[in-house]
DNA sequence: TGAAATTAGTTGCAAATGATACTATTTTCC
DNA sequence: GGAAAATAGTATCATTTGCAACTAATTTCA
């Protein structure tokens, strides 16, 4: 009969333990991919989009990597500087630009791809097949909670 | 029998997956105390376990919340400043300092601590008693991965 | 048609955070 | 007893991040 406790105790509260163990498991691979690349945790993840669906404006990467449209427009901007990604403004409309990886990035996505994955095995090493889909389906509902929470908040502030 | 994708899907990764959830969860309370007492996370956070065990060092504090000592140093010093902690000199060892809530800072531990009670449950909302205590056991058992995977990584960094 | 609203992307600013290096004190142990 | 190592906490600096305000282009609709 575990239920949230009546008293707060920090280490058992949900946000803060989610908060824990995601800054560690991200600072872990960050770390390497600053050590290999120098790409920080938000270039990574353009290239990691773009490896997979291209081109992208600038939106369709915010879309899909649910980040901040600055975080992606100066994450852009970087790789573009270090010729990783390029950038090609669209003809119907000219505020929007097509991105989509050069070849160097296509190297760069190509060599930390596997490593990624490797490291989410290792990260679920022991957990069996059964398991991981509980997670990922727990935190898909913890998602969809925050959907409407958010759409609370939201609404409240407007008042 | 749902293994982890042999492509890398960013929507599907766990550590992305992970950072994004938290990050939510975190930021939607975050503005809350923000905005009613103007505590930034860290601050909210060493108030938070203050209000469970007390007198701490700072160094109790990292240990509790698993924050960088900076962080909870420069916590720690805000909350003092505008007196919802008390530091004492610990005669012992003059080094370091017992850091208590004050009655200031304990009315506002009464007044958040139900609140972020509250705010577990509604995120929690509709998640039975087993999911709970699933979703806390799997997190553990991740920042048990965590331990191996870090202590490798620091030995890999000796060399 | 053309003024008002919306959207794509950028820039500037401010706050949060962590690594590194430092001071002061205490412990270790030769 | 005292030099060397370890520990508590702080200061400095560089990076990351998000909000708000902005420009430029496009869409809406009266």
């Amino acid at each position: 009969m575990s239920r949230p406790p009546a008293r707060l105790v920090l280490a058992e509260y949900l946000p803060y333990r989610l908060s824990v163990t995601s800054n560690r498991a991200s600072g872990l691979i960050a770390r390497a991919y600053q050590a290999r690349f120098g790409l920080s945790v938000s270039e990574w993840r353009v290239i990691a989009v773009l490896g997979e669906i291209a081109p992208l404006t600038a939106q369709g990467v915010c879309e899909a990597t649910a980040m901040d449209k600055v975080t992606v427009s100066r994450a852009i901007r970087a790789l573009d500087e270090r010729g990783l990604v390029l950038r090609r403004r669209q003809a119907a409309d000219r505020r929007a630009s097509d991105v989509s990886l050069t070849q160097d990035g296509a190297r760069i996505y190509a060599e930390i791809a596997p490593a990624a994955l490797a490291y989410e095995r290792s990260l679920l090493d022991g957990f069996t097949a059964e398991e991981r889909a509980a997670l990922i389906a727990l935190l898909e509902r913890l998602e969809r909670r925050l959907d409407v929470l958010s759409a609370q908040d939201e609404r409240r502030a407007e008042d």
